[in-house]
DNA sequence: CCCGAGGACCTTTTT
DNA sequence: GGTCCTCGGG
């Protein structure tokens, strides 16, 4: 009775279409989930659903998300829904959960219990050493070039011996890749594509692991299904049996991530390997007004390769979607904080705005025009907390004390704070290292028992780390970082420091994320509370609660918008070369997904819709000039309205172009930065002029026919 | 060892 | 244009 009504609670908030995908019985699943659709509804729903009716319990079920923000509020809204102790079910991220099956069987999977992850840049830091050791040339060998082609290999599944080098470049990236897995072998670490891979020959190897898995996971969960790649699909496949099924909720117009090994093609696989009968769509949008919405279906209808969805609201229209020309990138900023303070008044608070941007390097002008507004603003992205080098440096700390074998770790910080031990101690470390086939920390204790402990030097290092070890032995992990950060000379070297004062802030904001840590995991062996809290460290980001709830415009790229929702939305950049970006044009599938990140930058907006442009940027240095984005000429005349300077204010007209910097001083009828169109060519902008009074040409980039250089006296061009 | 000059880099990013 | 890394002089 009481289970019938807490059922009927949570049914009863759900549209057909999603009450039909959270009941299905007895199959796999595929559910097309437009954005604002209520996927993560459905999704907690349906694990609410299967656990209520009885179909699996709690440890049956294995959910699976990307990021760790994802997972938490997964389990947040399973526990509102019902009342269950989470702690037993299978929740997390496809990294948190390989790692949680390799602690398990780290024998099986040849690993030390307390193998520790590399960040990317741990592993880029371990790359470089590899390459440093075999004398690789980094100018032929940027290690950048050898991160990328070890990651897009293990991405792929195949390891250094299952490549196929056609050519001598590719031979000797090979050669690394092999020397990369020996080190990391050797050291105990794994990197991130590492935990995917080996958990999959875990499985893959041992019928026994593999079938108990099967056997437990009756129903397993994916989200944002689009953005797995192939290896992850192949770990999903691998936890499947006859017996069980998938359940997975994606959107192939929101697949954003290919440059990164998302393989949105994974759907209509799924389709076809667990027999789909009927694909679920979630098209009732409950987020945006309907222009704005229907100025998302109207871009990414121009999309070919599609599964096909449409969303609908029943919403009201709304205000038009707004577009705006700006002279510059400064005009851009100062309009878009001109239209938030005006908004601001009428009674919009601060964080529901957002600001999006193609790419990073375009922030700076808008958070100048913040600055010098006074406006509260928060920017997403860039360093993250556990990313942070004073907080890699302790962390390293613990790190090297926990695992000897970890030279990343002691190279990080044998000599820091310094304490007199050079490149050249290092490099003797180095040396008797490989001669004996051992551990730095090894090499350095051989050193140590030869020499004399001072006050400088590796003997002295040693004998550090040995006091620390004592020192934080049955002290909490929270206690042992403040031990450390205090005697290894941390504290005392930052405090010295003109701008360490932050940094030994955040060393003690670390000592309170250990303490949260401490309080979200069961304490039984705290040697592996330890261990544990150096892989959270890795895995999680970090970002926490810090400065949640304040009252900032928030500020971000298109791609980490996505999953979040604005009444008002600010699209900026909305140039050719910018967004499409350039770079995407030469790839394969490249303009589509750009036209994707567009779809899910236009349905994080809720009440209002900016567009915005700009005729002139300052980028990289340069100053470009660019035609506005193709995207501009999907939105259909009814959705939008479209503005420029002269519109806005009568101070910036189209003569304010005058003051462009230009080339020469020769007199031209069409300033810089204007559209134009030409008999022929069609839409263009002027970008330049070339030649001299008698033979003055002007230089126009046309939509479709790239750049030209025109006679002025005879080109047949009307500014528009 | 520390600092400053000079050079290369610059799409998107989570784990 | 800004940042991050490297290298060489003090």
């Amino acid at each position: 009775m009481n289970s019938q009504n807490t059922q009927n609670k949570f049914l009863g908030a759900l549209n057909e279409k999603q009450a039909e995908a959270v009941t299905l019985k007895n199959q796999s699943a595929l559910v097309l989930a437009g954005a604002g659709s209520g996927k993560t509804l459905v999704l907690t729903s349906r694990v609410s659903w299967l656990i209520q009716n009885q179909i699996v319990s709690p440890g049956g079920i294995l959910a699976v998300t990307f990021t760790n923000k994802a997972a938490k509020e997964m389990l947040v809204r399973i526990s509102s829904q019902l009342p269950i102790n989470t702690r037993g079910m299978w929740v997390g991220t496809f990294h948190g959960l390989c790692n949680r099956f390799l602690r398990k069987h780290h024998t099986d999977a040849n690993l030390p219990e307390t193998f520790q992850i590399l960040d990317s840049s741990d592993q880029k830091s371990a790359i470089k050493r590899v390459m440093k050791g075999m004398n690789v040339n980094e100018e032929m060998y940027p290690s950048k070039e050898a991160q990328y082609f070890i990651n897009s290999n293990k991405d792929k599944g195949i390891r250094s011996e299952g490549v196929k080098p056609h050519d001598e470049h590719t031979k000797k990236l090979n050669e690394v890749y092999a020397e990369y897995e020996r080190q990391c072998q050797r050291e105990g670490v794994a990197d991130f594509a590492e935990l995917l891979l080996r958990c999959i020959e875990l499985f893959t190897n041992n019928s026994v692991i593999r079938n108990h898995y099967q056997s437990i996971f009756k129903h397993i969960l994916v989200d944002e299904f689009q953005d797995t790649s192939s290896l992850q699909y192949q770990w999903l496949k691998l936890l499947t049996s006859k017996e069980s099924f998938i359940f997975a909720v994606g959107d192939d117009d929101q697949s954003i991530y290919g440059f990164r090994g998302a393989r949105v093609g994974n759907m209509k696989d799924f389709e076809k390997d667990y027999k789909i009968k009927n694909v679920v769509k979630l098209e009732q949008n409950y987020r945006s007004k309907n222009n704005i919405l229907n100025t998302a279906n109207a871009i990414i209808d121009n999309n070919k390769n599609r599964l096909g969805k449409n969303l609908f609201t029943d919403s009201g229209d709304g205000d038009l979607v707004r577009q705006y020309t700006a002279l510059s990138e400064v005009d851009e900023a100062n309009f878009i904080i001109d239209e938030i303070k005006m908004l601001h008044r009428e009674g919009l608070r601060y964080d529901q705005f957002a600001i999006l941007y193609r790419n990073n390097a375009q922030s700076r002008v808008i958070e100048h025009a913040i600055v010098s507004n006074n406006i509260p603003y928060r920017v997403y992205g860039g360093l993250r907390f556990f990313e942070r080098a004073e907080i890699k440096n302790g962390l390293a700390y613990l790190r090297l004390i926990s695992n000897k074998t970890d030279d990343n770790a002691f190279l990080r910080i044998v000599n820091f704070p310094t304490r007199g031990i050079g490149a050249r101690s290092i490099e003797q470390l180095q040396d008797l290292a490989k001669n004996n086939d051992t551990s730095l920390w090894d090499a350095a204790l051989e050193i140590e028992s030869k020499n004399e402990v001072t006050k400088k030097g590796i003997p002295f290092f040693v004998n550090l780390i040995r006091h620390l070890e004592d020192e934080i032995h049955g002290l909490s992990i929270s206690e042992s970082i403040d031990k450390i950060v205090e005697q290894s000379g941390l504290k005392a070297h930052y405090l010295k420091d003109k701008d360490g004062l932050d940094r030994v802030s955040n060393l003690n904001e670390l000592v309170s994320a250990a303490v949260t840590f401490l309080n979200t995991v069961e304490v039984d062996n705290p040697d592996l509370n330890l261990v544990e809290f150096l892989n959270y460290t890795s895995l999680e980001s970090g970002e926490l609660q810090a400065s949640a709830g304040e009252d900032a415009l928030q500020l971000m790229t298109i791609h980490s918008s996505k999953g979040l929702e604005f009444d008002v939305v600010f699209i900026t950049g909305l140039e050719d070369g910018l967004c499409p970006h350039e770079r995407s044009l030469t790839e394969s599938d490249g303009l589509e997904e750009e036209r994707r990140l567009m779809y899910v930058a236009v349905t994080r907006a809720k009440n209002k819709l900016y567009l915005s442009l700009a005729q002139s940027r300052m980028l990289y240095g340069q100053t470009q000039y660019n035609i506005p984005s193709r995207f501009l000429d999907e939105i259909p005349e009814g959705l939008i309205k479209r503005m420029n300077t002269v519109e806005k204010s009568t101070t910036n007209t189209w003569d304010s172009f005058s003051q462009l910097p230009t080339s020469s001083s020769i007199n031209r009828e069409i300033p810089i930065g204007r559209q134009v169109t030409h008999s022929k060519f069609g839409i263009g902008m002027v970008i330049g002029y070339e030649g001299g009074e008698n033979d003055l040409r002007i230089q126009i980039k046309f939509k479709s026919h790239g750049v030209k250089l025109l006679a002025m006296e005879y080109a047949k061009i009307e500014p528009i």
